[in-house]
DNA sequence: TTGAAAGCGGTACCAT
DNA sequence: ATGGTACCGCTTTCAA
């Protein structure tokens, strides 16, 4: 019994055909008779012929591998945004190589350069707290290797781009804040460089100008490693309480953020939404579990890492250069529950 | 400028010394005079030479791929074994291939399929609820792939297996359930088919028996998918409020099943715990917002995925057919919170 | 339509 | 200690 996997030129002895024969029966198609095509592929079906990828890749220069650079994989959202990535990429016989930046600048570099070694096809990045430059991706970049960035991207490199309506979101989220009778209302986001926090600060802004309610820069507290540490959050939460106007509200931008908030007003016994109200970023799976029941504004995050494989995967087969570029837009869903708002039980 | 990595030829080249030469001086160390080897590493150091994992895995038959197997990444356990995994595999060079069964027994075989295509050099699994016949696994583990079954595990291989301290966990619930005052203790378990379930059902029982409580199996629900879909919890819990005796509490064995029979109790406005107390097996990050806060049993999946990971990377490289297999367990840790104790509150 | 052979980038055996 | 070379499995050019 033969335990190896048989080889094409296994085939071509048994079928006596040239390896080249055979190699062409089984994917050129043009250029072979229908007869002998149809005997090597009955063959190798019979006997379960594979492909040897390493060969495959040795000689095309493909590894069929893409890259992906996240914070961490322990996280509501990128495990959804995994979850995409999968179901695209295994659909086309793709396999994804997982690194975690844990919001360091130094780790993605390095995950950078390790994919580069790895001879990923294609990356797909979504931009750790810390970073600032992205040269070590332009080097790649540069030389060919595609890139799609999502959730935290960077204009700095002309590529396809996928994000969550991250300013609606946050506008949405400020605004039932508004209308619900909140005047003072903080911000608790994430390191001031990335892009979402740049794009759901905007959209708090938006929502207060756009009713009248002046905006106070000591109301938005940034947490450099997107809260990585709840010491960030700890700090940014005392702050606000220090503050002559303790905010009656706080609209959170991460995951992180925002189960860590919750956390620290539960244990200091503030209550929410009674003494401060709270909502914000989350892709927890069961909001409504909280107490009180925790508003959220959600991401398609499955979604976004579908879109983002499907862009990176036709950028890697594209025969010729793509010039345009796509900045795709996915919407979010403000989800309203307990915590954000007060209602006669809390007063 | 060179855009192309630079190979060991272009090093001979450049050095005036024979491939084989540098290939020895890059790894043998032996049989090279050390000013050769000093040369050629300088050299390769200075023009950041990386091999070609490609041509290495052609020629070593090595892919330095593992091949993981899981239910799903969206699952607080899971995430964080893989964050284990990756720990221990991208410091020893190696990178892992993520496949879900999502609790499918076809899919698995099918993952398993698409791995061993994929040349890994070993694989991690934990089973799917589904799986009651593991010969897809023994084919491949019998040509020498070798295996590591972590979390949900089979006896039918004979390999190292890592698995928590289920039974323990299970016992120290129930016992808490017991001590707390409750007399009808419920059990939402997995499917039957899976280690898991067994060993914590055996947990349950034996606080049961040693506390002299009979064991009445219409308190014991099955859910084939573990809840996958939440039908099945549904049912389930509809199952035990039918029952003439209703239970008082729920013990749940596992993260979907725990959050699932929360949310539905949730949801029927069924008093948590004064009506019926909750706590099972939970991974999740922060059980104490919930409301009530969530009684948990915890399982160290960060140093699950870790031993497994370092396990069979020890497997791969052994130079000598391994023979005697280790079974690791680790202790898990009862976090006890309100959902599993009846106070003056709610009495 | 088919075959021979070079080559992808390494490794390792056999010589020297 | 160093060099020549076959080979891993596949693709592709060139020739027949």
């Amino acid at each position: 019994m033969k335990l190896e996997p048989i080889t094409i030129k296994d085939i071509a002895k048994a079928l006596d055909l040239s390896i080249a024969t055979v190699s062409r029966a089984l994917r050129d198609s043009y250029k072979i008779s229908s007869e002998t095509k149809q005997k090597v592929l009955d063959y190798a079906a019979a006997n379960n012929y594979r492909p040897n990828l390493m060969a495959q890749s040795l000689k095309n220069k493909k590894s069929r591998t893409i890259g992906l650079i996240i914070s961490a994989v322990p996280n509501n959202f990128f495990a959804e945004v995994i979850n995409g990535i999968e179901s695209v990429a295994s659909n086309k016989d793709y396999h994804v190589i997982i690194t975690q930046s844990q919001e360091s600048y130094e780790k993605e570099v390095k995950n950078t350069e390790h994919l580069a070694w790895k001879s990923v096809d294609g990356l797909l990045v979504s931009l750790s707290t810390e970073t600032k430059d992205v040269e070590h991706f332009k080097k790649l970049h540069e030389k060919g290797v595609p890139f799609i960035f999502f959730d935290r991207i960077t204009n700095a490199i002309k590529t396809h781009t996928v994000v969550a309506d991250n300013k609606g979101g946050a506008r949405a989220a400020t605004e039932h804040f508004i209308q619900s009778g909140f005047k003072h209302i903080a911000h608790i986001t994430s390191s001031a460089n990335t892009s979402i926090t740049q794009e759901r600060l905007a959209g708090y802004y938006e929502a207060l100008q756009q009713n009248n309610i002046p905006i106070d820069e000591a109301y938005v507290k940034y947490c450099m490693h997107g809260g990585m540490n709840q010491d960030e959050i700890e700090t940014a939460i005392d702050e606000l309480l220090a503050l002559e106007t303790v905010p009656d509200a706080i609209f959170t931008a991460s995951d992180r953020l925002t189960i860590g908030s919750f956390s620290i007003l539960k244990r200091r016994n503030i209550a929410i939404p009674g003494k401060i109200a709270l909502a914000g970023f989350s892709n927890f799976s069961a909001p409504e579990l909280f107490d009180p029941s925790l508003t959220t504004v959600r991401q398609p995050a499955f979604e976004m890492g579908k879109a983002a494989a499907e862009l990176l995967i036709e950028l890697i087969e594209a025969k010729r250069p793509v010039t345009s570029f796509k900045k795709i837009e996915l919407p979010v869903e403000l989800e309203i529950r307990n915590t954000s708002v007060r209602n006669k039980l809390y007063i």
